[in-house]
DNA sequence: TGTACATCAGTGAACGCGCGTTCACTGATGTAC
DNA sequence: TGTACATCAGTGAACGCGCGTTCACTGATGTAC
């Protein structure tokens, strides 16, 4: 195994347990033992843990966009709102915060981000929502931008609810609460 | 001073520290220092870190309930949703985490939280809904309640997404974005 | 083809620190007589 | 009205623990000759 790929198998490993715990409740000696390897020799791959949680959500934002992007690009307005939304708002996603959404996961830690933090997920943020943007159907950029946001306010909205109640029951009626409302007209 | 008084002072600072810094990061020294008063004498009032998260969370979903139960009781459908989005998703909201929603300052903290608490903060979340649904205008109680979900996500995601972001011009733009959503006849 | 040496990814014990919690104590207050 | 005593909210030092990080080391691999 080159370093290369323990580099990268420590990304992976970190990206799903950053989301899973949180980044207080992640600890580096977790993140190393889930690869098999030993904690001393994480620092001969990063500076610190602040510089694996900045390297492990790049990769995540990178997911998130790749999955979005893949996306059939004739599907627009409500058709293409309505397949976001049966994606996002389901129980696998609630059910699989570490392999899931990175804002709706790391919503606490991102808050209270310091700035350089915050201005990175910014930019994975913008990039999302510019892509959610294509599909809208507004008439002017601004119109559907807005309207993008909108979009996503929702669903971040209604998967962290839905995940952060007790009754199962309720919890699915959340998720087909907010995804109802995503795929009336707008 | 009595107990009881000082009782109250160590909820109400924990009620503040808890959604400024989040759960793991408030101290149950910084809790007591912020009173005045040593950290030997926190075991006098409460079991338990946990005990005083519990406490404190009841304390601000209380203020929370209290705040909407005031609102001007004819007001009804999108005029009551105006209100509440330009009440809710404002600069002075997104700035003080301390004293604002706790749905949205602890979201992260919710997510990863055992039953016990999910089931506490479920109580919580389930009487707010209840006071938005007798607001909307859906025909059926079940439509009126699913309003209220939508509305919520909506609210919850705009403002989140509005405290992690780094630009403050972006972070406004956010805000207003999503509350011009729910300014639009449902 | 062999031997000596340099490199460096990964090891594992140790560090300083701050956390949640415990505990022997103090000193103000209230009650008994 | 005064004195002796009990109570208990609050003190502050100490505990055991797990964290992020450091560091002397090991041993596999590659290169020089």
């Amino acid at each position: 195994m080159t370093k290369e790929e323990t580099r990268h198998k420590i990304v992976a490993a970190a990206s799903h347990l950053f989301r899973e715990r949180g980044v207080k409740a992640t600890t580096v000696p977790d993140v190393m033992e889930r690869c098999g390897l030993t904690v001393g020799g994480f620092y001969k791959h990063f500076e610190s843990k602040e510089d694996l949680f900045r390297t492990a959500m790049g990769e995540a934002l990178g997911e998130m966009r790749g999955r979005f992007s893949r996306m059939d690009p004739n599907l627009r307005g409500e058709v293409w709102r309505r397949a976001v939304a049966n994606y996002y708002l389901t129980e696998n996603h609630r059910d699989n915060r570490g392999a899931g959404c990175a804002f709706a996961a790391l919503c606490g830690d991102l808050q209270r981000a310091d700035g350089e933090t915050r201005a990175w997920f910014q930019e994975g943020l913008s990039e999302v929502i510019g892509m959610f943007a294509e599909r809208m159907e507004g008439e002017t950029p601004e119109e559907r931008r807005t309207q993008a946001w909108q979009f996503f306010a929702s669903l971040l909205g209604g998967l962290i609810m839905s995940r952060s109640v007790a009754d199962p029951r309720l919890s699915k009626d959340i998720l087909s609460a907010v995804r109802s409302g995503e795929t009336i007209a707008s």
